[in-house]
DNA sequence: ATGCAACCTCAAGCTGACTTGAGATCAAGT
DNA sequence: ACTTGATCTCAAGTCAGCTTGAGGTTGCAT
């Protein structure tokens, strides 16, 4: 039985309502798309149809960009996730814990930069050679191009 | 009275030694000079001569990088230094206080942040129009290409 | 005076995350 | 049937922040 692609009633959108849902430009949704974060199935006019979960995957990758992290970290955090089915609550509930810890981890990190920087102050240094704010071994371990996130 | 270049001895270091200290590259620091972040004088035979307070100008520009700060942010709290003279302590301590009101924002929006997603999590949500953490009003205000930073 | 590392310029390339544009096709209301 | 807006593909462009490469020059020690 070949599915109706073009009158999916309450499972299958069009890429404009996937957009308007999510705030996403269209062009950014086909790109996602393909880098396989997310995937879609064709009309028969070749048109994207997408599951309504996936404005929920969407969701998801934005807040995780707004955590610093990366496409191909979120790819890595969502291939835990089934593509076909529905993400279940409990799907949902592992990996926004596992952003918790993200960003537990960045507020302690900003916590002992703020604590460092203080002792900076006070002895007005900002020496390269001295001052624990900055030192070559951090960078080392932080190298690579891309974006650079906060207090990596 | 021209300048002995070629023999500065403890004021003017050619860019490698720049490069050494600060664990930049030698085509970094070139960059951040093109772009105006720090000036060099020429030996006779065109090569980069820097001062010595150069090292720290680059290292608060590292330093304020690892805070998110794109060049051009750094580039403005810099111009209030002045290029030429050596800055002072107080010039550093003036920056540097404001680099800390930065993290001090950071670290409010990672937590005001967190404590929505642990609401997220209770309720199991990650519904992108009834969820707090993530809506649009938002996000236009946070547009814009360049890098994208922790929960700008 | 010579050798060689360090330096120079300029153009092009790269990563990430997209956007823009051209030119063509689809879907749905009237 | 027609029009209009949504969608399609594919190539190229953008921005930040650099790096890489080619081809050439400097400066210092011996």
């Amino acid at each position: 039985m070949v599915a109706r692609l073009t009158k999916g009633r309450n499972d299958l959108v069009p890429i404009g309502v996937v957009s308007q849902r999510t705030g996403l430009a269209v062009s950014a949704i086909r790109y996602y798309e393909e880098r396989g974060l997310i995937a879609s199935v064709r009309t028969g006019g070749n048109q994207r149809r997408f599951l309504r979960s996936d404005i929920r995957r969407l969701s998801f990758i934005l807040i995780a960009q707004r955590l610093g992290l990366g496409l191909a970290e979120i790819e890595r955090e969502l291939a835990s996730l089934p593509q076909g089915r529905t993400p279940t609550v409990l799907d949902w509930q592992r990996i926004s814990r596992s952003l918790r810890g993200e960003i537990d981890g960045r507020i302690q990190l900003l916590t002992r930069t703020r604590n460092k920087l203080d002792e900076c102050i006070g002895c007005g240094c900002l020496s390269l050679d001295r001052c624990a704010l900055y030192n070559k071994e951090d960078r080392a371990a932080a190298a690579g191009p891309g974006p650079r996130f906060v207090l990596d």
